[in-house]
DNA sequence: CAGTGGTCTAGACCACGAG
DNA sequence: TCGTGGTCTAGACCACTGT
């Protein structure tokens, strides 16, 4: 089962097209110079303007051009975002050029009890696999992870061995791809027993992240609790005036 | 056919399309209820499926419907999601039923100096407009708030009274309307003068936010470092998987 | 299998920006 | 004025879900 995300079709247009817009954002574009316009890339890729504006409204989206009706498109500046995108701790690091490893990792299989069981929508007995990590970068505690999975939908991974990124255990052995998250985060502050696993001083202020994880069919997969170091961590992203309600 | 309609714009049939599917959303189907199907929305509408997608992609984004191929569109459960929406204080608060006030207020034009100038892409000698205020809910401090605003966008700003709303005096009486932010989030405690402004015991956990607004031109309009009490703030949000790289 | 959402084509007119 | 992005029409085929 090759790979290709939900888009059937090993690539689709737009997905080439994608690709070929990032190179030129990344590579010969600065910022604030212009892309060649959507009907000339619509015309030399073949393809409609609308497959040519749906990459670039995600483009768009993500940050790394604007749109000026009348004028053009633009390359952003270099963004700062990288958040409102759904990484692993395991991709997060990679992707700044860190080596993620885990410290202390424990497993067990036990019942989902009250809260743990309200977020993954299961019944209190129900039982969920519970991974405890501290998670680490180049070797420096960065994150306290506390995970949960209903047991039911991932048996027997309690019993393996879990190194690396769990996401990828998850779809490789269990097809459970997570597609979308609710998360709230909380700033807090270190108490003793933490702040040693993390090996900051104690009472150092951190993020308390709390995060429910679904699969494209909306099913619950994932409650992690996790615990970030503020010195090492800031949540940086984009936020747009949402639509054209202008109500007010 | 070249039917031409003339398009009576203001509004949009997608924006007309998009107020029904809220109506629906929010008051006959409970979550998890399917919605029409696409091609049904499209006839009793007298638009495009395209149209109809686009409404609908909108709301998905927004967590408020999610869609599953072969099966239909289904009304998510109750969001807990907030942000990913640009909002400012004001409206934040309105929208939880608070009301929104200031304590403390005070407005100088000063030069930009060096940081908030690299901030505002301006040179440190051109002045901006600062306000700092202490932000309350139903007469509580909530955040302490600094913002800067380039002279130059906004002449006279600093000889005004700032009451209410800075996003609505800056377009009503300046035309400048943030359309974007980019936004970072610390964690941070409180020293003991900010704990005494926001009432809170000292060494408090805060969340540090810094922001940059746009308008829809990427005109710089705003710069903003706000600090906001973690016993009442949390940021609530839905990420999603980016897109159909998946390279993964 | 029928029906749904996902992607795409080949046009069209409108609103805005710049020369 | 002309070119740009913004919106829309009227179809088509594909991939996936459920029965």
């Amino acid at each position: 089962m090759a790979q290709t995300t939900g888009n059937g079709r090993a690539g689709g247009k737009g997905a080439q097209l994608r690709a070929y817009l990032l190179g030129l954002i990344d590579g010969e574009l600065k910022p604030h110079e212009k892309l060649p316009t959507e009907r000339e890339l619509a015309e030399s890729f073949g393809v409609t303007r609308l497959t040519v504006r749906r990459a670039l409204d995600q483009l768009g989206y993500e940050g790394r051009v604007y749109r000026t009706q009348g004028a053009g498109t633009f390359v952003s500046e270099p963004r700062i975002a990288k958040s409102v995108e759904l990484t692993s701790f395991t991709q997060d690091m990679r992707a700044r050029g860190l080596v993620p490893g885990s410290l202390e990792t424990q497993v067990e299989e036990i019942p989902a009890g009250a809260e743990i069981g309200a977020r993954l929508a299961l019944s209190p007995r129900e039982h969920v696999a519970h991974l405890f990590r501290v998670r680490t970068a180049d070797g420096e505690p960065m994150c306290i992870e506390h995970t949960y999975i209903p047991a039911k939908i991932a048996p027997g991974l309690a019993a393996r061995a879990i190194e690396g990124s769990l996401y990828q255990l998850l779809t490789e052995t269990y097809h459970l791809k997570v597609e979308k998250a609710e998360q709230s985060i909380h700033a807090t502050v270190l108490d003793p027993p933490l702040a040693k696993l993390l090996g900051v001083p104690e009472f150092s202020p951190a993020f308390k992240v709390q995060r429910v994880a679904y699969d494209a069919r909306n099913q619950r997969i994932e409650y992690a609790e996790s615990v970030y170091r503020a010195d090492r961590y800031s949540y940086d992203f984009i936020i747009y005036r949402t639509t054209r309600d202008t109500a007010n």
